[in-house]
DNA sequence: GTGAAAGCGCTAACAT
DNA sequence: ATGTTAGCGCTTTCAC
């Protein structure tokens, strides 16, 4: 088994390969890349001495040599919050069996760390980026702009760069903010944690409902710049409820939040929905399962995750390809016995 | 700006920064990966054309001249779990800052697709790996003892291949069925989804402790196949009740499971802890906020995240340096409220 | 402490 | 349809 190489860890080369099939290195690559432009023939002799010999390509070399590597870059503001674990999963199903690798960044909902990671993954030459936010820095925006590959961003409907999916977050809220005063609610409040350029917006989207039938009650909006759990949840309301004690509705601005408020209503005895309406954004699985069950604007979160995957690798497949490149996925108020 | 690459996307290489400092390009790599070693002056000269010519190093170039690229592995059995979405920040927190790039593979608690993920990630031949098992495939564990990387295993303890990150999982089920014994509860039940290998481990832990004081009954037991979720807790709930209807504790699996059930107890007005006591396990935020709070089993799923990373740096930095190979992270029974 | 030469394993750009 | 040649941008090896 002699090599010519200088260390060796004997991993088989292409070349081996070739050498085994008794063809060029460029036909083994042609057969593993796009076996449809090889004879069926050598298709057969290169597949079979792949497989005997054990090959697997090193990515290294190939993204080198193509400029271009197998890695998809995925920007999230959070690992733990429940809502990008859906897009992940979407994002990773659909990336499943392919010839990509997906590599998360998490920018801890801060735009100058996130342009940090658009840098490191620019540097490695991604096939494709996912991006889950409109809210780049200036340089972050014109890194993404200039860069040489597909880039879809997420969540939102808007001014998108390359590509988008996501459905608008401000009707999204409306609709829940509606949704409390058609059921007759008439001094809402609005709780919200982490807040991000997103959560402002919607925060805004809230305050643009209740202005318009007069229901704004600035002391009826309680914030805080923590993340967002089902503790800060519970002490939202709390605190709420100390200021404006006749609230009789919230519209919470994710699950965790909805969660923690329902289960601190729960503590002080205050009837949901009788005393109080909750009303809860996203709508992860646990919602519906909560006593009562919680009424949310449903988010097409898992969609979002497989769809962007879908049209980045389409794009990365034959650039130009992808005809649709915004796309709305919508939401849903789903009334259930909170509300 | 005469270039004489082929193409020319216009990034600087190691050879421009090279030239624009009068150095070779040896001692440019050099000044990146071991400043230590290169004069005063020279690495000064570098650090300026670098930060002049907004050089960033190409790591499929640095990966293929090495053998070794810049990634490190991590294999999970889900995205969704809140479990291992803590492990994952633990990891993700601990690689920030290092030259490093984290790559999860997920393998949806599937032995055969876990080996097909140890495959295609030793192939990219990563700096190290975590893997998030004991339970590998023989081919799987033959693949890692083989692999020129440090490898940690996480989650258990036990016999690991290379280095380990755990806690005793049997013995934190039996803290748990202890506890529900302790508190005086006579006829304990057992509800757990997902039946893998771990799974599988602590149940028969709990039958354990149950049988040595007799209180083993099997039909309190209930488990499913299914992916565990709030909703399938409840429904474990409810059948379990159905079959062994004067159950007056149960020792759930997880903590999706432990939330389901203690809403299906509110659904039915059941009394908890009184007529029924819950225990979860793993102890995510949430179970703190439930009314009545959750006792739990906590387990240090964050810590097991970074201190992996950490013990992965440490010996990809200076291979033999880690001298506590195994760690046991411990774990601890939390009573709250439903117990 | 620094450098020159020789690849790492693959693919792009031409041939044929 | 297949092959030849010449790199991709870095690090290793060995010499100075």
């Amino acid at each position: 088994m002699a090599r010519k190489s200088r260390a060796g860890s004997n991993r088989p080369t292409l070349a081996d390969v070739a050498s085994a099939a008794g063809v060029s290195a460029i036909t083994v690559s042609r057969t593993i890349r796009s076996p449809g432009i090889v004879s069926e023939k050598a298709r057969r002799k290169v597949q079979e001495a792949i497989a005997r010999l054990g090959y697997t390509p090193d990515p290294a070399a190939s993204a080198l040599a193509s400029r271009s590597s197998s890695t998809i870059g995925l920007l999230v503001p959070s690992l733990t919050n429940n809502v990008f674990s859906d897009v992940l999963r979407g994002v990773y199903d659909g990336a499943q069996g392919t010839r990509f690798f997906v590599q998360i960044g998490n920018y801890r909902y801060s735009a100058l760390e996130e342009e940090g990671l658009i840098r490191t993954f620019l540097s490695q030459r991604p096939a494709g980026l996912i991006v889950s936010s409109m809210d780049q820095t200036p340089e972050g925006r014109r890194l993404l702009q200039a860069a040489p590959c597909p880039i879809v961003q997420i969540m939102e409907t808007g001014d998108a760069i390359d590509m988008s999916v996501g459905f608008d977050q401000l009707a999204a809220v409306r609709a829940g903010a509606r949704h409390l005063r058609d059921r007759g609610y008439r001094r809402p409040g609005f709780i919200s944690a982490r807040m991000d350029p997103r959560a402002q917006r919607r925060l805004g989207a809230f305050r643009d409902v209740t202005a318009a039938c007069g229901q704004l009650d600035e002391a009826r909006i309680l914030t805080t710049p923590q993340p967002s759990s089902v503790g800060i949840g519970g002490h939202l309301l709390e605190q709420l409820l100390a200021r404006a004690p006749d609230t009789d509705a919230v519209m919470c601005n994710n699950d965790d939040l909805a969660v923690g408020a329902l289960m601190e209503a729960a503590r002080r005895h205050i009837k949901v929905p009788d005393q109080l309406a909750i009303c809860s954004y996203n709508d992860i699985e646990m919602a519906r399962h909560m006593v009562p069950a919680l009424s949310a604007v449903a988010t097409p979160r898992r969609e979002i995750g497989s769809r962007a995957i879908a049209m980045l690798l389409d794009e990365i497949g034959a650039p130009g390809s992808v005809t649709e490149r915004h796309v709305d996925l919508g939401f849903e108020m789903i009334a259930r016995e909170s509300t």
